[in-house]
DNA sequence: CCAAAACCCTGAAAGC
DNA sequence: TGCTTTCAGGGTTTTG
């Protein structure tokens, strides 16, 4: 479940070992994963003999920029891993692309359920890139103001964990970091948008940036599949108060744990403590 | 405009 | 016990 912090650390972790490094060979085990406009073949073609220059994220993708102005874009959907491994170390099961580095490593990337994607696209058209040109403000930047939040829930009567969800009001939350900020702020996922007041608006705004900023701090959540660009599994799972504890007691209140269905998704709460 | 469902796929859980 | 069926899971896109 790859969210901001997870892919942060991702990104974090490979840039060092990755930049600089020319693209040898790049093997494609399943065609399936590599979307946009370029087969398979137009793909590895396009790769070889590139170099990485920088690694961005912008929400939940990852933009590789190569030295001839192209941009290997990814995106981990759920269960997408992207390691830097050593030639001979074994493949991960479901591998479905691999890129020979100069340096004799390996970026190798898996997916169990192949929801992930992999695409190329030149840097100039990013910004009409799908999923790319619609994404909100980054949180943790400066452009992601309590202005801009009170903005987003103004007049909506969507429940406001649906509001965090939605990748162009602002773009990186899943459902982890979603019910650990309404935890954090105190506010009942289920809330309409416009029921929220200035004082709850700031206190969620602060949890928001606060959780991810922890969770980058703490190198993601590995509650399931998610592994850094090394292969580490980060350690935020340990600190989380809601998300996957339904049934479990309130780290505050000791009251059990509920959950509900929100945008189609699984939500914990403590229901004394959100209100 | 918003809400709900479909889609991608596999592993785990439930059912028989 | 072992096989078959169902469904969760997240983000985006499509449909209503």
């Amino acid at each position: 479940m790859p969210e901001l912090p997870e892919v942060e650390t991702v990104r974090r972790s490979l840039s060092p070992l990755v930049c600089g490094q020319e693209i040898r060979a790049v093997e494609v085990l399943h065609p399936g994963v590599i979307k946009g406009v370029l087969n398979a073949r137009a793909f590895v073609t396009n790769l070889m003999g590139r170099r990485f220059v920088e690694i961005r994220r912008r929400g939940k993708y990852l933009l590789f920029l190569l030295d001839d102005g192209q941009v290997l874009l990814i995106h981990l959907r759920m269960t997408g891993r992207l390691v830097l491994a050593e030639a001979e170390a074994p493949l991960l099961p479901h591998t479905h692309l691999i890129w020979h580095l100069s340096s004799g490593q390996q970026l190798r990337f898996s997916d169990v359920r192949r929801f992930g994607e992999v695409r190329l696209c030149r840097q100039e058209q990013l910004e009409i890139e799908p999923g790319l040109a619609r994404l909100g403000p980054e949180p943790l930047e400066q452009e992601w103001t309590v202005a801009t939040l009170a903005a987003a829930v103004r007049g909506k009567k969507a429940p406001i964990k649906n509001i965090l969800l939605n990748q162009e009001i602002v773009a990186g939350l899943g459902n982890i970091y979603a019910d650990e900020a309404l935890y954090r702020a105190g506010i009942k996922p289920d809330r309409p948008g416009q029921s929220l007041s200035q004082e709850e608006i700031e206190r969620l705004w602060l949890a928001v940036r606060q959780v991810l900023a922890e969770g980058i701090e703490n190198r993601g959540t590995s509650f399931s599949d998610y592994v850094d660009g090394l292969g580490q599994k980060g350690q935020m799972q340990t600190r989380l108060k809601v998300y996957g504890r339904s049934g479990s007691p309130c780290h505050s209140c000791g009251t059990i744990l509920e959950k509900m269905r929100l945008a189609g998704r699984s939500t914990v709460y403590c229901p004394v403590c959100q209100q």
